[in-house]
DNA sequence: ATGAAAGCGCTAACAA
DNA sequence: TTGTTAGCGCTTTCAT
């Protein structure tokens, strides 16, 4: 193995000289940082990891803790996954992956045995078990989610209370009067599962700013459920010309359900869903995306600041964004 | 932090002693044993990962390479890390997340700097450039797939050619005397990727010793090239009552395509797939799947082998499995 | 069955 | 601007 020593020796300089010319942490004269670096080329040197890890107390790796488990939707986690992984290459540091399945131990584990310099943690539960730990733990973490008191960590999410409003607005800007909203299943409110919760209080919110009359109802997964739900919604308001839906599993019964009931979209009724990006395009909706690029990259720099000392706000809501697709068309007067 | 010095303090032992208990490499009196386990339990000591991989020169740690590029069938990938991990785990390792993107160099600067003991390369091709360079590292890997040359490497994959051939005997058994194979795309062919030519070779040579009459066309990914496929494969054997497809992308199609030609699956031509359980379950075909699980749980035993000195042989081929479904039927002897 | 002490390769005071 | 050197926390010979 090649070691510092080597290099410092074909060079004709210190050790340390070599470790300050890797390093930069004081200035070193041309010629020595020359002729430094053409020995470590030559030599094919890489500094030794652990010792580095073990004089400086630092690992440059983070560790990413992921949900492996089945059901969750594969596209979006590796496009997380693929920003996180990028982002921490741009600044130099490796990843180490954590399945979520090792639970709190695990991140015990790891932190313990000093392996990371810091934790990105998806899927971050309204009550997970993990996060006391990550709260008290010494190294810094941001969580992907959005648990119950952010205070003393750092969280990032996407903004699902704007999401329910920018669903609104683009409806309201089209024309529509009368909107309906289609949410998770019962069970998802009845836990209090905040995402689901916020995106129905900024539908209600911004409806209300607007002046526009919505009713809302929960939908469960299968043909006839959402069947019900859309009739009842057309039922408690007849003049219903658009209708927002949160609910994935849903999503592929609603135009069915609509056709069913005499309504063809966009025209009679337009639709807007909230769900990954991929979805939408393929049943050609106009959505509100879950940004995962842009929530893997922003928590890494987030890590990443906190690694460097840097204070960070405890919670970072991305902004929605909107894209649309052949299910939203603007309001025609009818003769 | 704690470290083995606190806890031999505080269990009245020397610093090796506490080595020595973790470690199990000399025997240690129950007494002092118990003791030092009890002051390491309240202290909370983890041994400091990087003094140790300095003082051993092992990491405990081995590099995932993942092609996290769009494209890659995701639900195979996850299942397949999702068992490299448990198995690492399984063995006290963990796993430090690689992408396929930084490619050869990045291979390079996580060996170099000694973060990992081994490599788990998924996805190589057939002819790599990370190829040579894991063939001369000091660290072992273990590849995924099969390159031109296995010499002096440790590779695991399906048994392609088994594949083939398990398809041509499941349908012989049932009674079929004339078989069809719908392949990828002739770029594929002609860019020697080696899973479809083994795959089609042990197609061909399974029919030939049970006497079974084939034909076989590659299929591009759109109707109207699957429908001209299987309509020129109808035209050549107009006896065909059966049909191999080694194609994910035209598999959507080849149902419509024989229905479009008069054929019912699977009363008039059955079908077998190979491709992953997903797809095949989806569709209710008999297929050949892709063992993920398997592969990624043995792929990290042979790694772990050889992290311990063991030999292990250059390429493992698993044994593949097929599951019954509707696509296929006992051959009926027409009135 | 246990202890003492010499490194492992690197960084960062401290000196010059 | 550069060199010298004392650790970082652990393992492992060598002693006892």
């Amino acid at each position: 193995m090649v070691t510092i020593a080597d290099v410092a020796r074909h060079a004709g300089v210190a050790p340390s000289t070599v470790s300050y010319v890797l390093t930069g942490k004081r200035s070193i004269s041309t010629q020595t940082r020359t002729k430094v670096r053409e020995s470590i080329r030559l030599l094919g040197y890489h500094p030794h990891a652990g010792a580095r890890a073990l004089a400086t107390s630092r690992t440059n790796v983070v560790a990413l803790v992921l949900p492996l488990r089945p059901g969750v939707y594969l596209p979006v986690l590796m496009r997380f996954v693929t920003a996180a992984v990028t982002t921490a290459r741009r600044h130099d540091m490796d990843v180490l992956l954590v399945t979520a399945d090792q639970g709190a131990q695990g991140l015990r584990r790891v932190a313990g045995s000093a392996q990371v310099d810091g934790f990105l943690v998806m899927d971050v539960e309204l009550d997970d078990d993990r996060v006391p730990l990550l709260r008290q733990m010494g190294q810094p973490s941001v969580l992907i989610g959005r648990p119950a008191a952010v205070k003393g960590l750092t969280c990032v999410d996407l903004d699902f209370e704007a999401a329910g409003a920018r669903c609104v607005d683009h409806l309201a800007d089209l024309g529509h009067r009368y909107i309906g909203f289609l949410g998770a299943p019962s069970v998802v409110y009845q836990r209090n599962a905040g995402y689901a919760q916020r995106t129905m209080a900024g539908f209600g919110a911004a409806a209300m700013r607007r002046g526009i009359a919505s009713t809302a109802l929960p939908a469960e997964d299968d043909y006839e459920s959402v069947l019900a739900s859309v009739r009842s919604l057309l039922r408690t308001q007849p003049a219903m010309t658009a209708l927002v839906v949160h609910n994935e599993a849903a999503l592929g019964w609603v135009a069915s359900s609509l056709r069913a009931l005499g309504r063809k979209v966009p025209d009679d009724v337009a639709v807007v869903a909230i769900c990954p990006d991929e979805l939408a395009e393929q049943m050609h909706l106009t959505s509100v995306q879950l940004p995962a690029e842009e929530l893997g990259r922003q928590a890494m720099e987030l890590l990443v600041s906190r690694l460097n000392g840097q204070p960070t706000a405890p919670l970072t809501l991305l902004p929605p964004k909107l894209s649309g697709r052949a299910s939203t068309a603007p309001r025609l007067r009818r003769a």
